[in-house]
DNA sequence: CACTCCATGTAACGCGTTACATGATTAA
DNA sequence: TTAATCATGTAACGCGTTACATGGAGTG
């Protein structure tokens, strides 16, 4: 019931009813940059849903067991989507497997560990760039969305946060070029 | 054996043999900020490294089930940390909660939704605060361990990438004030 | 007719946390 | 001696991904 997951189905739904394919589809094409389902969570999970009464089929639709099947949102599934935004969101430090590989890197290979550093910049520039445009073609389409702003907000923490990462990865490479002449030959003394 | 996980054992176990308690405090009081292991990992995995001769008991210390097991890293554990170190690291962005909660806040309370950004940018400003402390208490107390650089630039990530939060906080607290007036009248509207 | 895309669903697996059980050691 | 802390370990659970099985519908 509390589970934090899957809220995103809901939320969604508020829009127009959906069947699990839909939802997927509209899921990674929008929240996609910091939410994400995959349809071994999304059909049980709408099947969870409707028989705790918040989401409803659109329609019966006899026998076929693979046609569309549509979900359309409750009064009791709006009543719990208001109460799942009205809880303070869980902040949890991801966990993060380049930052553990530098915390290590003495112990590897001075070069590698450069180029992992310059293929993530690149990573989160061309992620900016894209977030950029992405944010340009949201403000026109949906110019009068009541929604437009939230979406936006949400947009813009992620230019924020990859411009972060880039500015960090110019630094470090810059950092690492100091010291990787010594650090490679320190590389295999160990022991 | 890639699961990508639990290497930190390996790396810690460079510095010096530890048992599975040490490891868990050292994991939290050094990488703590953006890597977590639990009690419930590291002591099968211990055994796991163990079998395939990455880590060895540092001593039989016989009967005695509760006492001390300090493992050692052994050449193969140095072997094998230097061939993950040298893997470019997995991006995969997280989840993120207070996105997916604000991509949908119409939906909600605007004052509630208000509030979780204030909070959220408290933690973060503090977490930055906190941050500095360290990176200037590692400055004084590593001074010459050769380590020293790596660790500075993971902490340097937290800091940029925290400042960048409580400016996205701070920008879009400002954004949500021109917007709750008519976002509340908004809410129950729909259906 | 074959190929691809749309579409629904299940089963298995991986990984990580939490809760629990147990006991040694140390300090009030 | 009682409590807190140190210390090791297991079991259960949650959640999410991946792989698989199935089949309809449209297109070359």
């Amino acid at each position: 019931m509390s589970t934090g997951t899957t809220r995103a189905i809901l939320g969604l739904l508020t829009w127009h009813p959906m069947s699990g394919y839909e939802l997927k589809m509209a899921i990674d094409s929008s929240v996609g940059n910091f939410w994400s389902e995959s349809f071994g969570q999304i059909y049980p999970e709408l099947r969870r849903l409707e028989a705790l009464g918040l989401v409803t089929p659109e329609a019966e639709l006899g026998s076929n067991p693979k046609s569309k099947r549509r979900y359309a949102i409750t009064d009791a599934g709006r009543e719990e989507l208001r109460h799942w935004l009205d809880q303070p969101p869980k902040i949890r430090p991801p966990r993060n497997e380049l930052l553990l590989k530098l915390f290590f890197a003495r112990q590897g290979n001075a070069a590698l560990t450069r180029d992992h550093i310059a293929e993530t910049r690149e990573h989160y520039a061309k992620a900016v760039r894209t977030l950029r445009h992405s944010e340009d073609a949201m403000r026109e389409r949906f110019k009068a969305h009541p929604d437009l702003p939230y979406w936006i907000m949400t947009i813009r923490h992620g230019i924020l946060q990859y411009e972060a990462i880039v500015t960090w990865c110019d630094e470090t490479i810059e950092q690492l070029k100091t010291l990787s002449p010594l650090a490679r030959k320190n590389v295999g003394d160990e022991q």
